[in-house]
DNA sequence: CTGTTAGCGCGTTCAG
DNA sequence: CTGAACGCGCTAACAG
């Protein structure tokens, strides 16, 4: 336990220069000469001076922290999107906290409270799927502080969004079917309540639409696309002989609809071919063949994180939405 | 932005009751009235006062948070832990913040030097695989503070380190091979230099002794244990046709290895039987039959928060082990 | 049990 | 460009 805490008043008792001049040099202030600065930092580095954060926090009320809130970290894409948040805000000088909130409103809005109380600088979230009232959010944007949405947008002022755009690469997706031959497509689909959901519903039918292909209510499928979803859906599908093709809004139902239909003997993708979304690596494993959307999280999250901390440090407030392009990884190199 | 910042100062003017009582009263110090106590809630609450624990934690250099360091978020088994010890920390009132050193020492030293600049109350770790040299945690507990260490012990002074019996649960997943008729039973290690995979290649070794099996070096893999090193060793057992069992220190190599098998004709669990570790959902949907070791990550994690928390409240400090049990998950209805 | 006093360590006025 | 002085909001130590 040698405590050593250096603080700038000990450099400034050494160096006969007052604390406050310290102060400013260390903070690379302009107010300062060059050379004092110099001498300041070395002598600062000589003793091992280490600024303490805590008081600097109280002082300016800022934490040099931002927050990621999202549903849950092990999910591949949300997991990329972290690395990639952390990477720029480490080039940034942040620090990065992480909240699951399991898809629940109360634990989302207990994380926002404690975010508050915290000081936090910025929040970056994908809002749970429970979520229709954005109070807690709201009392975080009038502390002054900006909100940056990903993945799922969210219509609150003042905001960004950064998603992908959903339709089109819905539309890719089973354009991609139908040009295997598949006439009859099956599509897991999401809550239609969430914006994400309902335009990848509208690219599969979009695509339908331009190769005039019928819709038929029957083979869209709404859930919460769980894995258990996932086999609740593919046994539905058995009812349905005539469907050759599926295109899921994520590959975790997707998944494990392919392991029920392949355990009722049905060949992926010889009987059905299936087109998930989400390039997650393990889908890659257990389906080689599988077709994904790939959303290109670690991209989403570095830009994510660029426009929280622009807006953080210029104290300004946006509101726009920005649409990054996803692209489609086909990996079958089957006869299909 | 409306600033209204309600201080204890605040509520002391209004009741005339001096700011340390109120201080105390908020604290629920037993130096203070039950009545005034009720007074001064009351009127704080009516005040929609909220503590700016930016000063308290100034003030007590202490910032009630306590920081998960490991190698990956997305791990299954990882992402249980986090579970349970986010599920305690919530209960004792402590923030946790997470952090991922992919196992880069390097990565690792800098999360602890940044954990140590906001002051954390305490540290859970599980250490890269890179780490051998200790000094950073030294210094994080040469200014009192705790770390315990889960899944990958280390032999510290004054830490807590919890596990499970690897040795154990290495035995009981090798004889289930045993008693399943292999004779040739794989295995994949890890390296050597962890103690845990250590123990599971000893706990592997005994259980071929007890039940005479000679041990044959050729059979035994070490590798990191990624997918890629999976392939790479699945190749190798292939050369070796003699094989019918595997015994993976690792799911992760397990799973790649069973696809590559299958893509070469095996037939698992028929040919080659299998048992894993981690029992990781995926595992189950990829290979049903799959034998797992289960590792009580929701439980680890809630002891090893337990055990931290104890210590920052108490100041002191430990140094002892706890190991936990775990279980072999059994999925394999089949005939081998 | 409560009030008084005195900072925690830093950043930011305002003079000069 | 630099120094003096003050205060962020809270709590610890010491009285009484």
């Amino acid at each position: 336990m040698n405590q050593k805490k250096i603080t700038i008043h000990d450099i400034s008792r050494v160096l006969g220069i007052d604390s406050s001049t310290v102060s400013r040099a260390l903070n690379d202030s302009d107010r300062v000469t060059q050379k004092t600065k110099e001498l300041i930092l070395n002598k600062a580095k000589e003793l091992g001076y280490q600024r303490n954060i805590l008081a600097s926090n109280l002082r300016t009320n800022k934490t040099q922290t931002i927050a990621i809130v999202l549903p849950r970290i092990s999910r591949y894409f949300f997991a990329t999107v972290i690395a990639g948040i952390e990477e720029t805000a480490q080039e940034k000088g942040f620090n990065v906290v992480i909240c699951q909130s399991l898809d629940s409103f109360e634990r989302e809005k207990k994380i926002i409270h404690n975010l508050i109380a915290n000081r936090v600088d910025g929040i970056l979230i994908s809002i749970a799927m429970e979520t229709t009232n954005y109070e807690h959010l709201e009392s975080f944007q009038s502390l002054g502080n900006p909100i940056v949405f990903f993945d799922r947008p969210c219509h609150l002022d003042n905001c960004v969004n950064i998603t992908i755009d959903n339709y089109t690469a819905s539309f890719k997706a089973t354009e991609h079917l139908i040009l295997k031959g598949c006439k009859h497509i099956a599509h897991f689909s999401g809550k239609q309540n969430i914006d994400l959901y309902k335009q990848r519903k509208e690219g599969y039918l979009g695509a339908l639409q331009k190769y005039q292909i019928p819709i038929d209510e029957n083979l869209i499928f709404e859930s919460n696309l769980s894995e258990e979803d996932g086999v609740i859906m593919a046994k539905k599908m058995l009812e349905n002989p005539e469907i050759d093709g599926l295109y899921s809004s994520n590959d975790t139902a997707a998944i494990s609809a392919i392991q029920y239909l392949k355990t009722q003997g049905k060949k992926i993708p010889q009987d059905i071919a299936v087109v998930g979304f989400n390039n997650d690596p393990i889908a890659a494993i257990i389906e080689p063949s599988l077709t994904t959307v790939n959303q290109p999280g670690f991209e989403i999250g570095k830009i994510a994180a660029n426009q929280l901390i622009l807006q953080i440090e210029n104290k300004t407030s946006q509101n726009n939405s920005l649409i990054l392009n996803s692209e489609l990884i086909i990996r079958d190199s089957s006869n299909r």
